[in-house]
DNA sequence: CGCCACTGGTTCACACGTCAACCAAAGGTA
DNA sequence: TACCTTTGGTTGACGTGTGAACCAGTGGCG
């Protein structure tokens, strides 16, 4: 392997500050959520796929593409809120190898409850800090690091 | 509380792809290191702070200062590294209360090894991508949004 | 000195994530 | 039809993270 230059000491601050915004905000959102609205991120982004499905209802694998999740991760995540009343998990009539998973009245309880004041969050904590410009600089950041990432592993 | 706009298409899209960046980008990083080096992102920053302390020893609780962890997940993380003989502990003489963590020798090697092959994935899956002024606008926006966090949660 | 609050750590219980092994239904193909 | 692979999911083992309870040593303070 060629030889890679070391950080120096401007990219390590930026490299340093991106970090910590990132666990920053990510621990800020997810914390908020669970001590306010007794939902993890986790829990949050399965009940919105779900909600905003046709009869609040996916198959299994289907949600799980969705939120790019493995599927042990999801079977064991929807073992945990079936558990807790958040959904309904069922064999699915048309694939009987196949899950149905239907939100339930109280997952549809809380994640009305919840969306508002994760937006209210997400504003305060991300959105209200940006101008247009440095709004635009990011998303194309991102696009072109997701996309750089996407060729580094194939 | 008053009433919050939802986000539009363009913030949608925004927020989506620095969330995907963040994800992508942690779990790029974690999965190099964790397949190639042996180590998880915990061990890699453990092993830093360690190697670079003056006699690759630090004060548990100083340690923990330095990661912004919570005492008990470093007690378990450092347990867990103990067991596979990359760090000492070892009841302070100062302190009996405390615990001096020593990095071991195997911990060295591997942090010797792996710090240059992260730099080189941080440079390609990041820096790469990024111009001067693309590099500016970040670091300014992690900042701002740092400093916005510290106010919400005092 | 004797009490008592604080500090530094550990431990327990639990939620969450990955990987590998496993299983049953579905769907070719000979 | 019988076989064989693929697909959709579950399970078990383990590493990782949080919060609460606990515990011993430290350091005031009357």
């Amino acid at each position: 392997m060629t030889e890679v230059p070391w950080l120096d000491d401007e990219e390590q601050r930026a490299w340093r500050a991106v970090m910590t915004m990132q666990d920053d905000l990510a621990e800020f959102l997810d914390r908020q959520m669970r001590n306010r609205d007794g939902l993890s991120k986790a829990d949050y982004e399965v009940l919105v796929h779900l909600s905003e499905a046709p009869g609040g209802r996916l198959r299994s694998f289907r949600l799980g593409e969705l939120l790019r999740w493995e599927k042990s991760r999801l079977s064991q995540h929807l073992g945990r809120m079936e558990n807790r009343g958040l959904v309904i998990r069922e064999r699915s009539l048309a694939d009987q190898r196949g899950a149905d998973v239907t939100i339930s009245r109280r997952g549809t309880d809380l994640i009305t409850a919840a969306a508002p004041r994760h937006v209210a969050d997400v504003r305060a904590a991300f959105f209200d800090h940006l101008t247009a410009a440095e709004l635009q600089t990011i998303t194309t950041i991102a696009a072109k690091v997701k996309e750089g990432l996407a060729k580094l592993q194939p």
